[in-house]
DNA sequence: CCAAAAGTGTTGAGGCTACACCCATGG
DNA sequence: CCATGGGTGTAGCCTCAACACTTTTGG
């Protein structure tokens, strides 16, 4: 290539991840207030510019871990956004990614180039900086996807889960309710989360057996 | 972001595609011949750094325009490769994707850009430029998901196709035999193609009927 | 012993796999 | 009329949706 052709030249990437929970039957993404221009002390979120020295995987952690204080957030691929005038001050093709964290988990409130950070609704996660409103969007669909597909939830429930929980959060995610039997064959026959030998009690009435989510899915064949 | 942060500059993108098409019974790719540096003289997969006035969409047409002459290839997400060295002369992230097209359709085999431009089964199409091994066999991968819940395959068959032969089609990219019958309705069934009331002699026997891909594919929810 | 949530089984319908025979055409 | 490949049906099994009762615990 023409590495001198200006055609090449000024282009940047961001990295930007949709963090989710789900909190009380509630679903809900992580923001960031900016704290400098542009879109000043608008909200946003997590992500920023790739670095030449580190590769999107690294520039994805460490943007997290910058802006929020939180290490080893497991990422999971969204989409592209490549609009030419979609960043004001220098052409930037955004790269996103998914990540679901349990909300149990700290999050600075004031980092160095934010001023605040916070979980929001999602009916209330609008207006964001830059095209993060239609970013978020995509990642709340993709969301959907992922769940029936990999362990994207398993950093939901650190020490496991029951399976009437996991159901409350598949509903929430989904946005629609599902058969207490019927879910619980499905789920188990998804290969996604395996029993462990623990049970729990929830809400003080009888002790539910804990499952997690396996580290490894195996892909099935269709055909 | 600090637009004048050096962590920021000297990286460039490149958009690339593997191109597939299935050819009696074998499925190869589309690869052209370097004629600059770096990589002079080596085959490669299609594609091209993006420009900072089109989108990547638009860089990925126009790259496949210049290396082919094709134009009107529909692509697909594979996925992105960002290890720092991967380009030797300038950062680059590679953004890749998958197409497939009919064999019959012409292809230039010399550009300004290129010196040659031709079919390659996939046991010949090693050692190519940059990571260029690494991407076409994730896009090999990929493309077999792609073709069990999207119509890539619509453009191996401008102009319709037979049962038998899409069969024979799944069979080589699956790379494994499926029961004629139980191909039928399982396709049938995925609600990825449609009958149409043409139909056609192949080989000189009993006429078979003429389906062709939806253009809009739904998906199916399994919750 | 009662309230609350967990856990489980069945039935009928539809889909899947594995398999063998008839049909339409060209030569 | 025969060779070639296209098209179809079925039996047995499995999976799925829909549905209601029993179990365990805390209070």
């Amino acid at each position: 290539m023409q590495v001198n052709n200006p055609l090449y030249k000024n282009i940047g990437i961001h990295v930007i991840c949709s963090i989710f929970t789900v909190d009380k039957g509630v679903i809900k993404v992580l923001l960031i207030k900016r704290k400098n221009e542009p879109y000043k002390d608008k909200w946003s979120l997590i992500g920023g510019g790739l670095y030449n020295n580190e590769t999107i995987e690294e520039a994805m952690n460490r943007e997290i871990y910058e802006k929020t204080g939180l290490k080893d957030v497991k990422i999971y691929f969204s989409n592209i956004e490549s609009t030419i005038d979609r960043s004001p001050l220098k052409r930037m093709v955004a790269i996103n990614f998914i990540g679901v964290i349990d909300i149990k988990r700290s999050i600075l409130k004031d980092t160095e180039k934010t001023s605040n950070c916070d979980w929001f609704e999602l009916g209330m996660a609008k207006c964001l900086a830059y095209d993060h409103d239609k970013i978020l969007n995509e990642a709340r669909n993709n969301l959907k996807k992922l769940i029936i597909s990999s362990n994207v939830l398993k950093e939901l429930f650190p020490s496991g889960f029951t399976l009437p929980e996991l159901q409350k959060t598949y509903e929430t995610i989904l946005e629609k309710k599902l058969d207490r039997r019927n879910f619980r064959k499905k789920i188990i026959n998804l290969g996604l989360i395996k029993e462990t030998n623990k049970t729990e009690v929830f809400e003080g009435k009888k002790p539910a057996k804990k499952y997690e989510f396996k580290n490894v899915i195996e892909e099935k064949d269709i055909f």
